[in-house]
RNA sequence: GCCGAAGUGGCGGAAUUGGCAGACGCGCUAGCUUCAGGAGCUAGUGAGAGCAAUCUCGUCGGGGUUCAAAUCCCCGCUUCGGCACCA
């Protein structure tokens, strides 16, 4: 079906607002949400398979008779935006707006409903609004603060680069070195929230493990101790991070990151500390792409003039500085055992630094450290212990003498959210020179971002340019003042979305508690998996911040989540970059949305990655053609065949727990069988032929609902009938048919009647003559599996 | 290097969780139908042997558990994702 009357189809939809429930007084809601689109050019086939597998699920829920509320808005600040726009001279909130008006077009055409009266853009005033109350909510708290951190800064191309857009340390548009720049930003304290976020996993059963497992390496937990080292004849001392006190024995150096902030305080004690200076300066310039990535040769050189004490056995032990430490993780110090590090070990080798073993495994390989468990030796008192005991024994001792203190630590870094761009929220904080730092007060949001600003990259944020933007009044003392230049990073934006799609519009709160308590959380999230950290981690930080503060009743934003594949296109993601993209429009002007829909959904399980092929795509239209020529021509009866009957059941059950289990294309695989085998019939009955028209609805929506009322001659909406759901007194088949095995061979099958007595059954498999002539040897043993198997066992 | 997932016909993929391997579809082959077809219908389609009925082999490779293994266990290989000097 195609063009037109598909057409009057998602127009009648609209009309009967079959995706616009009464958000007041839902009876049974069910909150299905897929992650809202940056709209940076069309929606490509990636994003269609996303939002089919939203929209098929939604029909069907709507058909179970659940409010269903699926929202839509667009993620429509950031640098894909920014980035176009300076190419194409064209302003970023025009580019947008074009952008929208396209893609949903697509979405409409595509027959992908959503309650479009509550469309978010978290480019617009009335929505950033509130990330900017967001900001100050946290900032309130404490947990929004400003310090000194490094950016990426491309000379060439005059701006602050992200993360992802440095490869190799080359900037990733034009190749040019990267710089590290010192810049005052702001962070979100994330970490306060680390135990939080890795311990309320065990809430979420219904989120993928891989996605789990993701998070938990990304808070990266890690028990252990902070050990002091005095320095010998010094009123210094160096704390280290350790996980492993068991090895404190065969601690025969100290390695420093080149970073330390003990060295320059030092300075006076260093004997050689111009050639000190001169490694690190050479360290820095190998710059972080090197140093950081790879497995590249440590190097290091002795700090002369001072030397460390071990705390459990006063020896001394001298001191180094090594590339391999890093100042960003612990305390930016290690203590190095060599014998069961191997990292400590490729260095000591390096530098002829002895290696004293101290850790009795099982299994030690020669020229490796080794790092498992096992019993301390060499450890005085300590020795004969294992490593566990080791661990907590030494630890105790130290945190006697003060020289050791438990200590958990996370891999997890404070969230950087301010961005050195145009296009982005502005950061609602004000610098007073009386005052100092002034949040905006509430009042006086939003913090509205300029029109007319040159965006063009000049080396510091866009909006430093603008005189009107930037200077302002004191809010506390009414001084003239100035305005923060940055903007927040997207993230914040879609941090928060699906708490605004219920009431976008509200100008004096961000979201209503009521309705937020009564639809939340998400039950179904639906995404890709390269979101499975960054936006994910944050969201679930926000709501647990929103919760703390009591402004909502619960602590995890989405109960299920789906991540679905990725659509590839000759083994690579499909981006405009490579020029591999493709769009389904023509395919849905040339079979129609039904059939891509369905293609799309049958070529594989949607958690899959799948390589683009639209060659199957006739088969599904066939199969249509042929589903809309069974229900507009087949002659009815009265009666129904009791084998139709059980078949149809059967389809049912299994289309019902198929989508259940998002498992689409099984589910559109049975139809089909159900359909085979239903056009072998001379006749059928009214409710057969519905049936087909109700469990094909979601997956085909348009010729669904035109079979359910042009053919079939109803009134209403075919999606305001209950989904089928199976009796199971039609599914009970009389007849069974059992595999008879010879020796685990398949060497025959028969008909017999359901739960057949054993005896019986026995005695009907020996006598059968296909059996018989395998049976050249006495028969052992006689394995029956009722209602399946029978294996004859011979000696 | 570490962690995780996966490996089934020419292709995408099924297999009630240990019980008929290859459902469903694409592609291909033959036939029918049509003025014609890039349309429709019917049949066939894992490999090998045979006129046939039928038999043998077969789920990345090797071993094992079991009456019975694509499925469970051990070893290895390959591919894809994530992390990557995290002390």
């Amino acid at each position: 079906m195609l063009g037109k009357r598909e057409k009057y189809w998602q127009d009648y939809w609209e009309k009967i607002g079959l995706f616009e429930p009464d958000l007041k007084h839902p009876k049974r809601k069910y909150y299905c949400l897929m992650m809202f689109p940056y709209p940076s050019a069309a929606l490509h086939i990636g994003h269609m398979r996303n939002y089919i597998l939203g929209d098929t699920l939604a029909r069907y829920k709507i058909m179970q008779g659940f409010d269903l509320f699926t929202p839509m808005g667009w993620d429509a600040f950031g640098l894909p935006a920014e980035n176009a726009a300076i190419k194409n001279n064209i302003h970023p909130a025009q580019s947008i707006a074009n952008n929208i008006r396209r893609m949903k077009k697509q979405l409409r055409n595509w027959g992908v409903g959503y309650a479009w009266s509550k469309e978010i853009n978290s480019s617009s005033p009335e929505y950033y609004k509130w990330t900017q109350w967001l900001f100050l909510q946290l900032y309130k708290k404490g947990l929004a603060y400003r310090k000194k951190a490094k950016v990426n800064f491309c000379p060439s191309c005059q701006t602050v680069l992200a993360n992802e857009q440095v490869v190799e340390g080359k900037c990733e548009r034009c190749s040019a070195e990267v710089e590290q720049k010192e810049l005052e930003q702001w962070f979100l304290r994330i970490t306060a929230y680390a135990q939080r976020l890795l311990d309320d996993l065990s809430l979420l059963p219904h989120w993928p493990e891989r996605v789990k497992t993701m998070q938990r390496n990304w808070i990266g937990r890690s028990e252990g101790a902070i050990i002091r080292f005095p320095l010998s004849n010094l009123s210094n001392y160096i704390e280290v991070f350790t996980t492993r006190a068991d090895t404190l024995f065969g601690c025969t150096y100290l390695a420093l990151s080149p970073e330390h902030p003990i060295i320059p305080e030092m300075k006076a004690n260093i004997k050689n500390f111009t050639q000190v200076e001169k490694y690190i300066e050479q360290t820095r310039k190998r710059s972080l792409s090197a140093r950081d990535n790879l497995n590249k040769e440590k190097k290091g050189i002795e700090i002369k003039g001072i030397r460390a004490i071990n705390p459990v056995n006063n020896q001394e032990i001298p001191i180094w500085i090594a590339d391999y430490v890093l100042m960003e993780y612990g305390s930016g110090a290690i203590m190095a055992v060599p014998a069961h590090d191997q990292r400590d070990y490729e260095f000591a080798q390096r530098y002829n630094l002895p290696i004293k073993e101290v850790i009795k495994g099982e299994s030690q390989e020669k020229g490796k450290a080794y790092e498992g468990d096992g019993v301390l030796i060499n450890s005085e008192r300590f020795s004969g212990l294992n490593s566990k005991e080791g661990r907590k024994e030494i630890i105790a001792y130290l945190e006697k003498n003060g020289q050791a203190k438990r200590k958990v630590l996370y891999r997890l870094r404070d969230w950087l959210i301010s961005r050195q761009r145009y296009w982005g929220t502005p950061i609602p904080i004000i610098y007073c020179s009386k005052c100092g730092i002034v949040p905006v007060p509430e009042k006086d949001l939003p913090v509205l971002l300029p029109q007319n600003v040159d965006f063009k990259p000049k080396g510091e944020s866009p909006l430093k340019r603008n005189k009107e933007f930037m200077h302002t009044i004191c809010p506390q003392c009414h001084s003239p003042a100035q305005r923060e230049a940055d903007t927040m990073d997207t993230f914040i934006d879609s941090s928060w979305y699906y708490l605004r799609y219920l009431s976008p519009h509200n100008q004096k709160q961000a979201f209503e508690k009521e309705m937020v308590d009564q639809w939340l959380p998400v039950d179904q999230y639906i995404g890709g998996v390269e979101h499975a950290i960054l936006h994910l981690l944050y969201s679930r930080f926000i709501t647990k911040f929103l919760y703390d503060c009591k402004l909502i009743n619960f602590q995890e934003p989405f109960s299920s989540l789906f991540t679905q594949g990725m659509v590839v296109k000759d083994g690579l993601k499909m981006s405009k970059s490579k020029g591999n993209v493709v769009y389904p429009d023509p395919l849905i002007e040339k079979y129609g949305a039904d059939a891509v829909r369905m293609h799309i959904l049958f070529l594989a399980p949607p958690e899959k990655d799948i390589e683009w092929d639209s060659r199957g795509i006739e088969g599904m239209s066939r199969f249509l053609k042929r589903v809309e020529r069974l229900i507009s021509t087949c002659t009815q009866k009265e009666e129904i065949e009791e084998e139709v009957r059980r078949r149809t059941h059967q389809t049912i059950k299994k289309v019902n727990k198929d989508i259940e289990n998002f498992h689409f294309n099984t589910a559109i695989s049975a139809i089909m069988e159900l359909l085979n085998y239903l056009l072998h019939c001379s006749s059928l009955d009214k409710s057969t032929i519905e049936t087909i028209v109700l469990l094909l609805a979601p997956f085909a929506p348009h010729l669904c609902e035109e079979l359910w009322q042009k053919v079939l001659g109803h009134t209403e909406s075919v999606f305001k009938q209950s989904y089928p759901t199976s009796n199971p007194q039609f599914l009970q088949e009389e007849k069974i048919l059992i595999i008879i095995q010879v020796n685990g061979k398949l060497r025959g099958k028969i008909e017999v009647e359901k739960d057949i007595e054993e005896e019986r059954l026995k005695e009907l498999v020996l006598s059968s003559p296909q059996i018989k002539k395998w049976i050249n040897k006495p028969i052992k043993k006689l394995i029956i599996v009722p209602n399946r198997v029978v294996n004859i066992v011979l000696s």
